[in-house]
DNA sequence: GTCCTTGCAAATAGTTTGCACGGAT
DNA sequence: ATCCGTGCAAACTATTTGCAAGGAC
């Protein structure tokens, strides 16, 4: 994980940015928080936890600077809230997701998956694709399984990130 | 577009709520601008050409319930803006989008295209998807044969949309 | 009357911005 | 001395909500 870090000190320092202590911290929190999908808020709290000097807007300015480099991807699942996922390195695509909408957990799909798709759309509409979001609705493992149980359950939500 | 118009007072009707004016005013300004992927501002806007008295709080209070109907879907390019989008009657799946990042253009893709991806996302992380949001972000054919102009380039113009 | 729906205004939520200050070069 | 980055508060934008009033049945 510090390899990492240090490559993005490294990003930033290309681009003419300095890794600050704000910066960093930030950071810190999106890497061991990979598998969420953690809102500016979210990311504002955890950073407050070890760093409680730190202010809202710098973590949004940070966010967006992070979002610029292409070192996080920022997101939307429809619930007004914008949310930051740390890009894979290397990754030449960004992955895509699955919404449960019956308990609000949101996986990640690594597998690339659109490679025809996206061959078929730039000949065809003539469109030089940079990037995608491709997000799927439905029901997760989890509530599937729990489902068959054909049990009128209620609020258990879970994770939900 | 009557037919459509009529159907969707039907639609309503069978789940207990009334096309009143102000929604069919909305649902007029929808149907009426289906390419576009108008914003509840820019629908407001548009509505109160023709009526003028409606307020904003019922423009959104409208598209919410067209969006749990499901005779529109809410999409979001990340500007900050919720966009409305007429679902095709009787199309099984929410339709894709080409979003452009040098002029901002929105172009719909009908074709469904995703029917092998989703067999391997149901089949391989046991998913029961339900809807799906596909937006892929590049050049469109405009942009591209604009910027072809000046460099040497051939036969490759599509007319699309 | 009862239930829905509406317009308006006020409230909220998320995000952005202005500004003076502080630290590094 | 300059430039970048920060914290705070205020500003802004998009959206939601409370409420009294109007209309259909």
């Amino acid at each position: 994980m510090e390899k990492r870090l240090e490559r993005i000190k490294k990003h930033l320092h290309s681009q003419g940015y300095k890794l600050t202590p704000q910066r960093e911290a930030t950071v810190r929190v999106l890497l061991e928080h990979e598998e969420d999908h953690l809102s500016a808020e979210d990311v504002y709290l955890l950073v407050k936890e070890k760093s409680p000097e730190i202010g809202l807007a710098t973590v949004y300015r940070t966010l967006e600077l992070l979002a610029d480099l292409k070192i996080v991807d920022k997101i939307n699942f429809g619930d007004g809230v914008s949310r930051f996922d740390l890009r894979q390195e290397g990754a030449a695509h960004f992955h895509h997701h699955l919404v449960c909408i019956e308990c609000g957990s949101v996986d990640e799909i690594q597998e690339d998956l659109l490679g025809d798709v996206e061959a078929i759309v730039e000949r065809d509409f003539n469109f030089r694709i940079k990037d995608h979001r491709l997000t799927f609705h439905g029901i997760c493992y989890r509530c599937n399984s729990k489902g068959n149980k054909e049990n009128k359950n209620e609020s258990q939500n879970a994770e939900t990130v």
